[in-house]
DNA sequence: AAAAAAATATGATATTTATCAGTTTTTAGT
DNA sequence: ACTAAAAACTGATAAATATCATATTTTTTT
């Protein structure tokens, strides 16, 4: 099993903030996961009663609205905690987390987050200033939703993914997600966002082949409106 | 001029993990203000450098979108504190805060703030319990604007006033908003709120007189779809 | 490899929401 | 109290998006 003294992705968490000890003592009672593509890590409501550490993979955080459409919130990939939000507000899960694809997760439980979360400042300080962002993030989110155009949030969708997944060496978008998923992410029907997709692929903006997608002018796709 | 130690305000925010040596020191570095109805606090690009403990009036957190309408995030309230978010992330403010009615706040210094966030374990701690509320609202929101109507987006913003906000002798909201507020809030355009409202209106959800707004029926309203 | 299921795609149409243009009412300033 | 400006309102129309129906393609299961 790896350690968490040896592990680099704590770098890109408020984890980084710890000591060698502290991690010794989280390598000690931290568990390690493997969540097939799929496979639901929690729901709404769920008691989740620890954090997790995400390895590798992308899992989607989602929360079902009334008309019984789901509204995926926030991608969480490697490098990023997940349940995070819960544990400090001592809450069931606000949020539900599906795996997008086959994911490595470490799980340290509750008491040994808020041990250190209680005893290390800098550790509450970071896990505050990754808060602050998440709500920076959040914060934009809103505002695109309310002010933007289905079409100009499923363009700035597939150049998010271009910039934070990357391309594979035909070019395709290094994260695969069904139309389902994009229609959720953006706020629309799912017949919707097929259509739109199809529009951009008619223009020459993109091109698929079958669920993969491929961005041939991020440009063009910037100045959607 | 008031004194930190005796203000019961801060049993409503982070402050309320000070103590008393602590609280002395902020009283002698803040500052007191008025503010006036419509009057700016900070823009968006501004260094706020510090932080707003709201004694008294309401101010909207809002962001400028490409099309040029203001997106109204946040009504920040009585007891409420402003600028956190920014001061944590070092960075300039993300939304403009201006003044929806006359106010009353203290302002405290950034490097008090860092201070005690940097040496008060329960403070930062307290921090950051206060964010993940907000972040769990925020996600609420991207929910509500990506699945509800504007008709439901706006019954549930008069819901929402009604019960944060009380009414007056008259049955009217203790709050006023401008129609344009309204359409910030739920994301729509102004005359498209106002549409909505005389709807209401003429269906006896809730009666009006000129900029004041009196819920008549709340349970109708919950129903809207 | 065949069958079943799921996902993608497209057309037709209904509904929601935005935009433009103009009127009336309210508010603020002198 | 009078005037100018701002806000609220309404109608007509255009544009965006949802919904329903159905066909096709892809994926999964047997």
């Amino acid at each position: 099993m790896s350690k968490c003294e040896q592990c680099i992705i704590r770098q890109f968490n408020a984890l980084r903030a710890l000591q060698k000890d502290d991690l010794i003592r989280l390598s000690g009672c931290k568990t390690t996961h493997t969540i097939k593509k799929g496979e639901i890590i929690f729901e709404e409501g769920d008691n989740v009663n620890g954090v997790y550490c995400i390895k590798d993979g992308v899992c989607k955080l989602s929360k079902l609205s009334a008309n019984g459409k789901d509204q995926i919130v926030k991608l969480v990939v490697r490098g990023d905690l997940l349940g995070q939000r819960s544990l400090i507000s001592d809450e069931a899960a606000n949020l539900s987390a599906v795996a997008i694809n086959d994911m490595q997760v470490c799980f340290i439980p509750k008491h040994e987050i808020i041990h250190d979360l209680t005893h290390n400042i800098n550790f509450s300080v970071d896990m505050l200033k990754d808060m602050a962002e998440e709500l920076k993030l959040a914060d934009k989110v809103i505002v695109d939703m309310a002010q933007k155009s289905v079409k100009q949030r499923l363009a700035e969708t597939l150049l998010y993914l271009q910039t934070n997944f990357g391309e594979d060496d035909n070019g395709f978008l290094n994260i695969v997600l069904t139309r389902d998923d994009y229609a959720n992410i953006v706020g629309t029907a799912t017949e919707s966002a097929i259509r739109i997709l199809s529009q951009f692929k008619k223009e020459g903006l993109i091109s698929t082949e079958g669920k993969q997608i491929k961005i041939e002018n991020s440009k063009a796709l910037k100045l959607i409106e």
